[in-house]
DNA sequence: GATCGTACCCAGAACGTCTAGGTATACACC
DNA sequence: GGTGTATACCTAGACGTTCTGGGTACGATC
């Protein structure tokens, strides 16, 4: 429904949806909303976006996918972390740091 | 030269240069070098990055071009921040802000 | 039985960055 | 005078990611 404001996801939603299966196995949607809530919707998911991203990470082995029953009991298709999901994870998490203490340094700063 | 670290960059590049010449004129060159050295190559911007994004600018009336001689008299173009840029550099600097902390609390936080 | 929310899927558009070329000039050096 | 390096700009086309806007199916609720 609302966005606008999200040109900026490009290039960290990858590591966002591997952060969200570090927690354990969660189906697409409920990753979305997750993420949603989590950050009191400064992140939004379209699911044009989620579902690419996802099949994008199983195809690189970082995520493994197998189909169950949702909580409400639909099917859904949930995701795992692999040790190699994991692993890009942390080097992902590594470049935002030091990326994002980059930007606000310039941006925060004085001038 | 080297690179490769930097789809993260999306969305912020404008911004950046915004920022950039908020502390006075400068011409494009001299922007992405400053870029570079304020944090410490953490940002690189190329100039098939960079001069695209100038232009871009200026068609929307965030930066006024100007033709003039470098500090090595080189010919140079001089970008100057418009009030329409000044505005528009606050709002994305509180959009990253936003964006920022919310990506910081997901990617940061325990799970 | 219509509507809403869940849960998935996809094609094509839109957008921004990068690659990989190119021009021109100033300066240092041999 | 010729060569190389750094400065400073420009561009077309490739590329990758996200978004738009469509679609299916099913359970629950009224």
């Amino acid at each position: 429904m609302a966005h606008h404001r999200t040109k900026l996801l490009h290039g960290t939603l990858d590591a966002l949806i591997l952060k969200t299966l570090h927690q354990g196995p969660r189906h697409g949607y409920a990753i979305a909303r997750w993420l949603g809530e989590v950050t009191k919707d400064a992140i939004q998911v379209e699911e044009g976006s989620l579902y690419p991203a996802l099949y994008r990470l199983e195809r690189k082995g970082l995520l493994q996918a197998e189909w169950g029953r949702s909580e409400l009991d639909r099917r859904a298709k949930f995701y795992t972390l692999t040790k190699k999901g994991r692993a890009n994870l942390e080097k992902e998490v590594e470049d935002w740091a030091r990326f994002a203490e980059a930007v606000s340094r310039v941006l925060m700063g004085e001038g």
